[in-house]
DNA sequence: TCAAAATATATCGTAGTACGATCTATTTGC
DNA sequence: GCAAATAGATCGTACTACGATATATTTTGA
């Protein structure tokens, strides 16, 4: 047996009998949505690498073109809709205004923020990869729904 | 406007025009799945760190918890079950043997290969853990499905 | 209206961890 | 039985998130 075999054997292995035993955890379901989900994040990290991008700047770009509808999104705002602190941020920002992917603006409305929209440059590179990932989702988003909705039905048993 | 109203508002936006016109990517709906994800893994990285454990520790100890049905998984297997490399995987194991959490034992078939076992403090971890995991999962695990169906329609349109 | 508090961004030093390069041990294949 | 492949381990490096801290601007309240 080759070891993507076993690796394969380990993960797609017949349904847990750990299932119909209400009181045990259901180790392998879990291991499973996880090993899915790291599936994913990795597809997606190699995605971005192609763009010469990492995946915190990729994240970044998504969330600055997605949640910018009204009025630019701030670095407050991205550190909130990224899950971390200002100056990790900042920091990122820094980063990717270095290499030409978005801009600072200041705020007219209140001069302490500071209002950051994606460049031309940063524009084609998350076209591209949100294109592939739209892709991946419809495709092999499957294997993910199929998790969730087992945790749906045995939850509320 | 509190800051959490203004990025409740920026997730939470009504359904995107970008999806009636078909040669549009929908940023929005990719960048509300990337924030769901990203919430779920805070979660899971919160609950994690109460219980004293690093996420990859929780997911190692999952892994390796989940997919030893037959027989323990090995070093090389948890680096391929975790997609990382085979020496990151030997640095995580070292540290949470350190930890009590895991012990390693040689494979009597192949004296190459190491195999890895929870000792009981790891089981009790996990266990804890799993539970809130799965309740969690049970749960708000919705809105990713929510999201995942979108991009299954929208997909094969 | 002006000082204090709150908010927003920025800077610096530190630490955790994943990786590449490299090494040793064991097994497999010819 | 020797070369190649496979498995695990070691070491130095680099990226990035964070805590602590500093500065600028706005808001609040006496």
């Amino acid at each position: 047996m080759t070891t993507q075999t076993r690796i394969r054997r380990l993960v797609k292995r017949p349904v847990s009998k750990a299932a119909d035993e209400v009181r045990t955890v259901d180790y392998h379901a879990l291991a499973r949505f996880r090993y899915e989900l790291r599936r994913f994040l990795a597809f997606s990290e190699t995605a971005a690498r192609k763009e010469k991008l990492t995946p915190q700047q990729h994240q970044a770009l998504l969330s600055i073109k997605g949640f910018s509808h009204d009025k630019p999104v701030s670095v407050g705002d991205l550190a909130k809709l990224l899950l971390i602190r200002h100056h990790t941020a900042v920091e990122l920002i820094d980063r990717m205004t270095k290499l030409g992917l978005i801009a600072r603006a200041a705020d007219p409305d209140d001069r302490r923020r500071i209002l950051v929209r994606l460049t031309a440059k940063g524009e084609r590179r998350l076209r591209k990869l949100s294109r592939i990932h739209f892709e991946e989702l419809s495709a092999s988003g499957e294997a993910l729904m199929d998790m969730l909705q087992h945790f749906r039905q045995s939850g509320h048993g």
